[in-house]
RNA sequence: GUGGCCGUAGCUCAAUCGGUUAGAGCACCGGAUUGUGGUUCCGGGGGUUGCGGGUUCAAUUCCCGUCGGUCACCCCA
């Protein structure tokens, strides 16, 4: 084979389109349960509008060329800056709090890894313009249950969450030079990946004391409010911050998620633009990268979009998910779906009866298949058409016992059966004049 | 971009120390059988051993390059 999808690329076939189009759909299904409207934008876009803010580094990292009108544009690699500018152009306009999401195919220029292709798809759920931490809360509450309406619970996955501003106080706390921040939440970020002794010396080359640095090396192990409160309790600003996260964590308690939630300093979410409450799912077992991650970032759209709005929001791709729950066999049930019914015809039935027969159901919006070479369906066995129906993944069969009088038979377990056998008389069915009356009771037994 | 490991049917794998027409299971196609289907049996198609070069009488096997995969680093929307 000379042509291969590019590296990193996926080809869907039925079989893998039915998980992405599992994991899709209940994005959108428990999403919209939170009264969340999807929105979309280009899939190309101008190049400046990500070198802007991120500098001309991030090229290196983007599926970027010029077009044929000498524009130079990228693949967009995330929705942020799409979805600020459109807030941005329509902020007077827009009822807030702005409650979008998003299901966009991304792209990056990277060498591939576990969980990181250079194309997937991500669900990109965010809240404009609310500051109090409900909205965080609600935030968080929906990436749960976007895991648990996969079939995740409590023993598969978990959120780790911090506050920046809780970070900062605690950092303002122990009078660590602002300049030397960026650095020490550089560490903070690979505190669990790293060993301790890497670490502390990265620490001290940042020029902190070694008491300081045994402060910010002991982060790690505050995973309650009252641990760090213990602590660094004399602090107005952290208390403050304290009594914030405890806010927080009532509200997720009181919608039901609150036993996934593990306070975790060491959770930094990169190394700009959030100023909140930063979370990420992880699978308990911790195989693997992160599931979903995101947080609040009140100062962003002002510098992407000029408006002056606070906002929050998280991304959850459709790789690290997927691999995950085939891992935790998840995915089993997941296939695609073959015909609604199977046509199989009767020596005596003639073929275009058995197009109209399909017509007809078809227009009453019921999926129809049957052998499609006019001779076999005519000629072959009813018995081998019925095995080409179950192979095909079809839920019922409809055999024609003489020319125009079926049975509908159930071929897959989920395929309810009917109480007796359903016989129709298919005789009086035109393609071309539907008679409602006639195609009920096969309609009812099907479920419609 | 840097480094490690790995490339044999669609998939999972086999092939002695380098040795003759590269095999099997699953999948696919055809047929038989099963009182109208999930069983069973018979048969079939499908491989330039990723690609290119080298060593050798002989390369799936050894060497080099390249492409691809994978893992880590980098980076992380």
């Amino acid at each position: 084979m000379s042509h291969k999808a590019l590296p990193g690329f996926r080809d869907f076939y039925p079989a893998e389109y039915a998980v992405r189009a599992h994991i899709t759909d209940t994005w959108r299904r428990v999403v919209r349960r939170f009264g969340f409207m999807e929105y979309d934008g280009p899939p190309l876009e101008p190049l400046e509008l990500y070198t802007q803010k991120s500098g001309e580094e991030i090229v290196g990292q983007l599926y970027n060329f010029e077009d044929k009108g000498g524009r130079a544009v990228a693949l967009r690699p995330e929705m942020t800056p799409t979805f600020a500018r459109m807030v941005a152009a329509r902020a007077q306009a827009l009822r807030k709090p702005v409650r979008w999401f998003a299901v966009p195919q991304l792209f990056r220029y990277e060498r591939q890894q576990k969980g990181r292709l250079r194309e997937h798809f991500q669900l990109n759920v965010d809240i404009v313009g609310e500051t109090d931490v409900l909205a965080d809360a609600e935030l968080l509450s929906i990436a749960i249950d976007i895991c648990r309406a996969l079939g995740l619970t409590r023993a598969d996955f978990f959120a780790r969450v911090s506050d920046r501003r809780l970070l900062n106080a605690l950092l303002a706390h122990l009078q660590i030079d602002e300049a030397k921040w960026p650095a020490v939440y550089a560490v903070l970020d690979k505190l669990e990946r790293q060993p301790r002794e890497v670490s502390l010396d990265k620490l001290r080359e940042a020029g902190l004391s070694d008491a300081t640095c045994d402060a910010v090396l002991g982060f790690g192990a505050l995973q309650t409010v009252d641990a760090i409160r213990a602590v660094y309790g004399a602090s107005a600003e952290v208390s403050a911050h304290l009594d914030t996260f405890a806010e927080y964590a009532a509200h997720l308690d009181a919608l039901g998620v609150g036993e996934y939630l593990r306070l975790d300093l060491t959770i930094v979410r990169g190394l700009a633009y959030y100023t909140g409450i930063v979370f990420e799912l992880f699978d308990a077992q911790g195989e693997f990268r992160a599931i979903c991650g995101g947080g609040r970032y009140d100062r962003l759209l002002l510098g992407l979009g000029g408006v002056d709005l606070p906002a929050l929001g998280f991304g959850m791709g459709d790789v690290v998910l997927g691999e995950l729950l085939k891992a935790r066999g998840k995915l089993e049930a997941v296939a695609a779906e073959g015909a609604d019914v199977w046509l199989v015809p009767h020596e005596g039935t003639p073929v275009p009866h058995v197009l109209t027969v399909a017509s007809c159901l078809r227009g009453a919006d019921v999926s129809v298949e049957y052998v499609l070479n006019a001779e076999k369906l005519r000629t072959r066995k009813s018995g081998a058409q019925l095995k080409d129906a179950q192979k095909a993944g079809a839920r019922y069969a409809l055999v024609f016992r003489e020319s125009h009088t079926a049975e509908l038979v159930p071929l897959i377990e989920s395929a309810l059966a009917p109480a007796d056998r359903l016989l129709v008389d298919t005789s009086g069915w035109r393609a071309d004049a539907p008679d409602a009356a006639a195609l009920a009771p096969l309609l009812t037994a099907l479920g419609r």
